[in-house]
DNA sequence: GATCTCACG
DNA sequence: ACGTACGTGAGATCC
């Protein structure tokens, strides 16, 4: 028996936008989960049922004959939210594109459809599977007519046919009418009669078969009291029931020839596709054999041929010869030159030397994979080769080369980078999610490939990569980020990659010692804790602390968080006057810190051969262009407080003789707010040579700088973070510990004395409107969604993001810029100087008395000159023979 | 896996 | 009326 789906558009819709409790959302502002939870589920239907006919249908917003009928029907009805009613449109463009019919009558309401056109199938001869989360069309339900009713969410369902219903109801589906007649739907608005509810209702039907039947023998209902309900509200039930009834007859064309899914117009559903950034669904999406295609190859493939775009990527493979080569057994005899893909199978591991296994090379239509799973000569050969590379994650081949000795390396493009470039708000950025959205196939990558599928496995991720990387370029010249990708991006990979291998030597034995230090510490501060709080918990318990805190104690809270009170140290340090175990817990919070990230956290890491730390630093993940470093992140190694900062004498420079040299930007943030804003006196005061936070107090006060108090510079201080954040009253407020309107008072206060700063800052927002994005002075683009959010204060993070991102970027930018500069520096003067670390402003390097000075020098020039300005850039130089004395 | 807290710029 | 400063990563706890 052929079958129907017949869907309740506005039903499943509705299930699939509260299912999901974070929705998503396009970078253009575009609400799209809604419409993902309804295909999502649309398909599984397709899949499990295979109906060859369907309908979809949908509600008008025009009253229906019910509304006529009863004026406070569905009354009380929450208004669809806008971030809803925006993806309804889209969704019927989708179900026209896959010509997929859709009805809606006016005066009817999709109810009317959906049985109107199951009981004309059912005539037809047709097996109809009615879609929906709505109850009220459990009636429709026969023995040929089946009902898939969702539950929560839209992945899970019940389905019911005539016997079902009446196992889990006790009365048939067609009585369930009589039932809402006499227990009504609050949320319809249906009154039934007061009193009566399930229970009730069920009884009553059980006995009597139908509401006209109840009323009839109204005399024979027991207990008096609901005889009395019953005839006092018999008009009430017999509305409530007509009300309830639905139109099986609504003025439809019932013809099924119309209802016949057709072929699928996949060029439109691409576009709508890749505008909601549907990219699962897109690496789905198989076109049917063109007829102009290759006769049947393969089964499976043969009547379906994967998107044109494709066949730059995954599907090229046939043309390409390939070469399976053993290292040490004739690779001499290669050469290759020019544009070359490459692929490192290997562990990429950083606290011990990595294995690698096995390498792929695409080099124009020849493909090689080199065996290297025994001692080698690969990586001295590719030494000689004049290629140029393009990966995806060259930093991660590029660590394993370096380690293994390999010294040229020479970039070409990473598909990864430049996704980023693209855009830097993602949080994913495999290879597989490009092969998605480039390529409209997909490609499994297993974690640990085994040695035997590694050729072919390497064959398709260098042809994948090859295809993503020819669109990609074409994105990056479209819009204008040639200047990031390929002067700044691509050229830090080697950068960063030899950062890596480098490492930052650690003293594992300072380590320990400090650590047992803390421990004894530490329990003692526990062992009064307790004593103090009369009785034993876990003080590293937010929650179990908040009881001792603030039930026990009766210590005065200050807000409370989804679990219970806040515990964090600016609430604790506002009361630890009050009480003696609360300076002990931030002791003993401080001190447990210090001993759990960086003493156990640290020692593992250390590579017991050369008691180097190698960090893993990630050139894609921060919205704003910074890098980010993990395992360990040695960017927030403490220096704020002194006990921590004794740590950075466990970092020692490479051996003995070595000194560690740094320097940082002097406050390149406000340098770079001055030049991008062109603020006079910011500009005059940084050209000067003042101290910013002092002249920023002396300008707004409008008094001389050798009078501003300390509490003034401070305050200055907080302002001028302020203004690099997006400044907002309660920030500032929370932060100088003032009221909401001192803080308003302030920012007026500089914001009248910096009227270009202002001006910038509106400038930013203005743009980031218009265009959905902002730019950094370097033109890296950052899209803000949050700034179309129709939530005020998602609308106001948004803006916010919009002020800081052009000036942390640019922060950004220009430290790039000075790594690249130094590196190749060192690089070309062939000096033994490696740098080891950046950390946002500030750059640490590796040196050796007799480059000492050198270094220094070019250390400094190549910062300041990394970029120019309205305004120059100061780098203040710090050396030391461990990291603690770079001060 | 989410939440809380805290380390850095 | 909302309930917030920007950008990260890691460890411990709780569900």
């Amino acid at each position: 028996m052929e079958r129907i789906a017949i869907i309740d558009g506005n039903s499943l819709i509705n299930r699939a936008y509260y299912a999901m409790r974070q929705p998503m959302i396009t970078n253009d502002g575009i609400y799209t989960h809604a419409i993902f939870g309804f295909i999502n589920m649309m398909d599984k239907i397709r899949r499990t049922y295979k109906p060859s006919y369907m309908a979809v249908a949908f509600d008008m917003k025009a009253p229906t004959f019910r509304h006529k009928e009863y004026k406070d029907y569905k009354a009380g009805r929450k208004k669809m939210p806008p971030e809803l009613a925006m993806q309804i449109p889209i969704l019927k463009d989708i179900l026209d594109a896959m010509h997929i019919a859709r009805v809606e009558t006016e005066g009817f309401e999709a109810d009317d459809i959906i049985g109107t056109i199951a009981r004309a199938a059912e005539a037809d001869g047709l097996e109809p599977f009615i879609v929906t989360g709505d109850r009220d069309q459990l009636q429709l339900a026969t023995d040929v007519t089946k009902i898939i009713y969702t539950k929560r969410g839209v992945s899970d369902f019940d389905l019911f046919d005539h016997d079902s219903f009446v196992e889990a109801y006790g009365f048939t589906p067609l009585q369930f009418i009589d039932y809402k007649g006499l227990a009504g739907d609050s949320s319809d608005n249906i009154p039934g009669i007061p009193g009566v509810g399930a229970k009730t209702a069920t009884k009553l039907i059980q006995e009597y078969g139908s509401v006209e039947n109840i009323i009839q023998k109204v005399d024979e209902i027991k207990p008096a009291g609901l005889q009395k309900k019953v005839s006092e509200n018999a008009m009430t039930a017999m509305m409530s029931k007509k009300l309830a009834t639905i139109n099986t007859n609504a003025p439809i064309d019932t013809d099924m020839a119309g209802f016949k899914i057709g072929e699928t117009d996949y060029d439109t559903l691409v576009e709508i596709y890749k505008m909601l950034e549907f990219n699962k669904f897109l690496s789905k999406l198989k076109k049917p054999e063109a007829a102009s295609g290759p006769a049947g190859t393969e089964e499976g493939a043969s009547s379906e041929r994967v998107e044109e775009a494709a066949s730059m990527g995954a599907d090229r493979t046939e043309h390409i010869s390939q070469h399976t080569i053993y290292a040490n057994a004739g690779l001499e005899k290669i050469k290759l030159r020019g544009e070359t893909v490459l692929h490192l199978f290997g562990d990429g591991n950083h606290v011990g030397e990595p294995l690698v296994s096995g390498a792929g090379l695409l080099n124009g239509n020849d493909y090689y994979y080199i065996n290297c799973s025994n001692a080698t000569d690969f990586f001295g050969w590719l030494d000689q080769q004049e290629i140029r590379f393009i990966g995806h994650d060259l930093i991660d081949d590029y660590y394993m080369l370096l380690c293994k000795g390999t010294k040229r390396l020479d970039t070409c493009f990473d598909t990864a980078i430049a996704q980023y470039v693209i855009d830097s708000s993602r949080s994913n950025y495999d290879l597989s999610a490009l092969v998605n959205e480039y390529l409209h196939t997909s490609l499994e990558l297993p974690k640990e490939p085994q040695e035997a599928e590694q050729a072919e496995l390497g064959l398709q991720i260098c042809t994948a990569i090859d295809g993503i990387y020819k669109q990609q370029t074409e994105t990056i010249r479209q819009e204008g980020l040639e200047h990031v990708l390929y002067d700044i991006e691509l050229p830090l990979v080697e950068v960063m990659a030899s950062m890596e291998k480098e490492g930052f030597k650690a003293d594992k034995e300072f380590l320990g010692e400090f650590g047992e230090k803390l421990s004894a510490k530490i329990e003692e501060l526990a062992a009064t804790i307790q004593m103090l709080a009369g009785e034993e918990f876990n003080i590293n318990s937010p929650i179990q602390l908040g009881e001792i805190l603030f039930e026990k104690l009766e210590l005065p809270h200050g807000k409370k968080t989804k679990r219970g009170y806040s515990t964090s140290a600016d609430i604790l340090e506002k009361i630890k006057d009050q009480h003696p175990i609360v300076p002990n817990i931030l002791e003993y919070r401080t001190l447990s810190k210090l001993k759990s990230t960086y003493v156990d956290g640290l020692i593992p890491l250390i590579n017991p051969e050369d008691s180097k730390i190698r960090a893993h630093f990630q050139q894609t993940v921060t919205a704003t262009g910074r890098i980010s470093c993990t395992e360990p992140n040695l960017q927030n190694i403490p220096i704020r407080q002194e006990l921590g900062r004794q740590l950075r004498k466990a970092f020692v420079p490479e051996d003995a003789s070595c000194v560690l040299v740094g320097a940082d930007y002097s406050q390149i943030e406000l340098r770079v707010l001055a030049h991008m804003s062109g603020d006079e006196a910011l500009i005059r005061a940084f050209n000067n040579g003042e101290d910013i936070h002092r002249a920023t107090a002396a300008h707004v006060l409008g008094v001389p700088e050798d009078q501003i108090t300390p509490n003034e510079r401070s305050r200055a201080k907080a302002v001028n973070f302020g203004v690099i954040y997006g400044m907002s009253a309660f920030g500032l407020s929370s932060e100088l510990q003032i009221t909401r309107k001192e803080a308003t008072d302030y920012i007026d206060a500089y914001f009248a004395k910096h009227q270009q700063v202002k001006a910038f800052m509106d400038e930013a927002v203005a743009f980031c409107k218009d265009n959905g994005y902002v730019t950094t002075l370097m033109g890296r683009k950052r899209y803000i969604k949050e700034i179309h959010a129709s939530q005020f204060m998602v609308r106001q993070v948004g803006e916010r993001l919009a002020m800081n991102t052009p000036i942390q970027g640019s922060a950004a930018d220009i430290i790039k810029i000075a790594m690249i500069k130094v590196y190749n520096a060192i690089k070309e003067q062939k000096l033994k100087s490696k740098l080891i670390l950046q950390i946002h402003d500030e750059l640490i390097i590796n040196t050796y008395p007799e480059e000492k000075e050198l270094v220094k020098k070019l250390l400094v020039e190549n910062m300041e000159s990394a970029y120019e300005m309205a305004v120059e850039l100061k780098a203040e130089l710090n050396e030391g023979t461990n990291w603690y004395e770079l001060k």
